[in-house]
DNA sequence: AACCTCAATTGGTCGAACCATTAGATCAAG
DNA sequence: CTTGATCTAATGGTTCGACCAATTGAGGTT
């Protein structure tokens, strides 16, 4: 029933060093920027081996709330926390077989397409701008037949879009997302047609119109287009790119 | 321009460990469930110390790749990678300020809406049965007077309703905003009327009769006056709520 | 059968030493 | 005066060896 016992959790010392530190963060104590005392003295002031607090750091840092820096003048600041946790999850969780393409694919459609209604609606000029750059970099990879360049212009797009949206939570969603894209996008390799900046621009159109139910149709289609060339390279072998990007 | 160098990556030694057990992983050699070999012995295979074999293994642990056990019989073992990791990041920007409070409800309404919209379609009634008995048991302990407890209750229904989605990653998701709204929640206190309770049967009986609109108007209403309740809570002071939970 | 005890295994912690990297100071050469 | 080499101190990165703590299971005791 629900009335029960709380399962026993011991903490390890570096967790707690962890949580020290969080609580700094939460109360507001600390800032991105700041900087932490050295690995020597938060070893003194918790009164735990160097070892502990150092797994701790480590494990702050992967959360990305801080990052380490060797040498003088280097130490561990407190960073904004970074994107790219969230991705390497999902990444996880795909290799381990917790989600399938589909499902992937799948979520990231409705995603994409609440990004663009929202971002069709509150996108600045300089939002357009920056959109419209992305696209003309896009070709110019085309024609110079950069095709591998081009696949990562092509999911900053995604980005750029999120960000228009100028909420900070849909852009850390859709940053993990295409992290995860990025794989399968690697190994389908680089397209050598136009089809997609065709689509973008079309996109784009209807956003400047503010016709958000145009630009999600067109967004909608052509990503459905692209599913299907990732289901294609799925079939011929899961991307195993764990060893050598990041 | 965009034919640059590549930043240059050293990699520490504990990297390099989490790296050859994430390819493992990714192909597909280590599944959920199997079990690593000891510390010990896996820093005499990558000949490098165990201390460098434990900085691993913990990262890979906190992002839910492994879990650690103690004692004989103990050990290393993949695990299907937990949910709570995404939460921890969210929560970890928020105090960071990098995201705020309003972008947070607000990502929260369109991806309940979304979720509210896909499980309508596809809820079984299997998955009808189990939001029912979650109301139920919230009722259960409305009448109790165990608000507190209510609150985690009335969190776990709307994770039941991603499940229903059938989607894993909205699942996740889903979780993620869970664990943060949790601490807001609980800030907020546990709710001494059924409002709550009211609007969610009325969401299951617009979601039996498989209409979506008046089941996203149920639960977007209801949201939004939650999040008066929480801009409130907020004025009076961030929760801080990062010692105690885990 | 129930319980205790002990040993083996494995993660958890410690401490001291040393290596590697970096920023800045100092100095030498041009 | 600029450029570059060299040294120095600070700090993270790594190693080793020891011991502690938790868990399991075998064996013995009651």
């Amino acid at each position: 029933m629900e009335g029960g016992f709380q399962p026993i959790r011991k903490r390890r010392l570096s967790d707690e060093v962890t949580l020290q530190i969080r609580a700094r963060v939460a109360a507001g104590e600390l800032r991105p920027g700041d900087k932490l005392p050295a690995e020597r003295d938060m070893a003194d002031m918790f009164g735990v081996s160097r070892g502990a607090v150092r797994e701790g750091l480590r494990a702050l840092e992967h959360a990305g709330l801080v990052e380490l820096l060797q040498g003088t003048k280097g130490g561990a600041f407190i960073s904004d926390g970074g994107n790219s946790a969230i991705g390497e999850h999902f990444r996880d969780k795909y290799y381990l077989g917790g989600i399938s393409l589909v499902e992937l694919t799948e979520a990231r459609l409705w995603l994409e397409a609440l990004v663009v209604r929202v971002a069709t609606e509150r996108a600045s000029e300089a939002d357009f701008d920056a959109l419209e750059a992305n696209v003309d970099e896009a070709e110019r990879l085309l024609k110079a037949k950069r095709y591998v360049d081009k696949i990562d212009v092509h999911i900053a797009f995604h980005i750029l879009l999120a960000e228009a949206t100028g909420n900070a939570v849909l852009m850390t969603l859709m940053s993990a997302l295409m992290e995860v894209m990025h794989d399968f996008a690697h190994a389908a390799g680089g397209e050598r047609h136009d089809l997609t900046i065709r689509a973008r621009r079309k996109l784009l159109q209807a956003m400047r119109r503010r016709d958000a139910d145009a630009a999600v149709d067109a967004m909608t289609k052509h990503l459905i287009e692209l599913q299907h060339r990732y289901r294609d390279v799925v079939r011929k072998g899961i991307p195993n790119d764990a060893t050598s990007a990041r």
